[in-house]
DNA sequence: CTTCGGTGCAATCCAACGGTTGCACAGAGC
DNA sequence: GCTCTGTGCAACCGTTGGATTGCACCGAAG
């Protein structure tokens, strides 16, 4: 499984999914209280000055993201944070930075040899 | 120098400028034609399909979120990227990502002992 | 001085998004 | 059986945001 994770193709989307702050509290909420077994969505409204619809929709964009995982109990869904996948997003994102300050210090080197 | 850099108070803001795909054309072709002169507004409209103000929008948002400098030179105003502030906010998501992995370990350890 | 190219500002438009309310459905407990 | 709680779906609303057009301004070149 490759196409659903946080460090898939673009990683537009994740970024999208990390640009609300409602989404981040969600996120370190389920980081901090999951005891493995994950919150659900009702307990998170509860804890959250939010509707539990709208946490829902989080956690649905949260989970496209790849950046949340959850599994059915019984009647309920449990949702727990996959820290891993926002290191692996780090990890890119510090990829990307250090070849663009490589090309920068290459041409730098480059322009001073000219000089 | 704290408050105006992409690793700076809370990350959302950065994530935000990010989540855009024309945004990150933009930074990708800043950061591969950087001459260390840097790119115009209208150069770059030049290149992506999209209005010469989309561009300065778009680069204001990134300047804001300190992923993007500017210097003016005569009557135009250079843009380059700063990978440094990608890298920075990368490390910051591994950082956060790693922090979560740990604790699930930690609790997975504890229940393990438990049992 | 006049002209031309690069910016900046303001108004406008439309799609996407966060959030709410309401209802309908399913499953565990009495 | 009935009830109560957790979900899911759909409609709706206000705001934000990406993009456009139009105009005014300023600085370098003729």
């Amino acid at each position: 499984m490759v196409s659903s994770g946080a460090s898939a193709g673009s990683p537009v989307a994740a970024f999208a999914a990390l640009a609300d702050e409602t989404r981040w509290t969600v996120l370190e909420t389920l980081a901090q209280d999951d005891g493995a077994a994950g919150l659900t969505a009702s307990v998170l409204a509860d804890r959250l000055p939010v509707t539990r619809q709208a946490i829902a929709k989080h956690l649905a964009v949260l989970e496209t993201a790849g950046l949340v995982e959850s599994r059915t109990v019984g009647r309920e869904r449990r949702y727990r944070a996959l820290g891993a996948e926002l290191t692996a997003l780090g990890r890119r994102l510090e990829r990307i930075g250090n070849a663009w300050e490589a090309r920068l210090t290459r041409i730098a080197r480059i322009a001073e040899t000219l000089t």
